[in-house]
DNA sequence: CATAATGGTCACGTCGCGGTAGTTTCATCG
DNA sequence: CGATGAAACTACCGCGACGTGACCATTATG
């Protein structure tokens, strides 16, 4: 029986999160995600995606789709690491132009989006969870666990 | 007196939009925005920028300091077009991921920003022409000519 | 031990510019 | 009215970021 405890490969990963598994591979080598469980430690070995690790990748996903520079999702996720974690579910994540990074809630958004200048980038961050959710199960090898994404989403 | 009824030259457009002339020359170039009063004929001519073009330029400006790529400001503006004239000063512009753009105005922004999945790009463009029209006089050759905003905002 | 997976490496292509030299035009001056 | 210099645009080269594809090296695993 396989759960997901011990992560994902990057093949599967990058079937999961929808990329190439050579964006996987340049992302992790250029330092933007690299695998927590396991990290390559030359050929032949294996990375181990976390389950945070697809939710990351899966968030860098929409932001590109949305017209992102992947230079600015850089930028985010060196505040966004700290921020994530908590409230995916409910959580807004609003990029403000340059390097500032704010998670902000429900009507708090609305309240930041009147006050500022220039533009911003929203993401509801629990469609995101959703999506993620879907995917793993959607791409499930074989005999269905029923308990397998939950275990693995246990933050 | 010099007004801007002639529009304004490539160098003075990059000015006051902040950005390179290089940026405006390829932009030009690749059919991003082009000089609507007069395009270029050749070395040595003078491309003419008109007010609006400094208005799309300046939002364009505003997308690309959000962290949005080239190619996703393309595609906007194919569809922005149509829609940018009206109600410069209320309007919010919304981008929604892949190619879809939305022009929406006040609490109407809220309920698209519930409704939707992915990520959003709000700018407002009011914040834009004010911006525009502060650096137009701010980077104003010589004697102060009081009217020359004014006649040349008239779009 | 055999072999399918996986990571490493290199070459290649596109995009979005920056730098610079060349060319044309416009304004001005003699 | 022709020369002259500044201003503006064009052409061309090159660079870094972001991948992609192919192929090789190595390893996990049955």
């Amino acid at each position: 029986m396989e759960t997901y405890e011990d992560g994902f490969s990057g093949r599967k990963t990058a079937e999961i999160v929808g990329i190439s598994y050579r964006q996987l591979d340049y992302w992790a080598r250029t330092n933007l995600v690299r695998p927590s469980l396991a990290d390559a430690q030359g050929s032949g070995t294996r990375r181990r995606y976390s389950y945070r690790d697809l939710l990351e990748l899966k968030v860098i996903k929409q932001l590109l789709d949305a017209g992102l520079k992947l230079e600015s999702v850089r930028d985010v996720f060196a505040y966004l690491r700290e921020s994530l974690g908590e409230d995916v579910t409910t959580a807004n994540l609003v990029i403000n132009g340059r390097n500032s990074v704010v998670v902000a809630s429900g009507d708090e958004l609305i309240d930041v989006l009147n006050a500022g200048q220039g533009v911003f980038n929203v993401l509801a961050l629990g469609g995101v969870k959703q999506d993620l959710d879907a995917s793993i199960v959607e791409f499930r090898p074989a005999g269905p666990e029923l308990d397998s994404v939950e275990s693995a989403s246990a933050i």
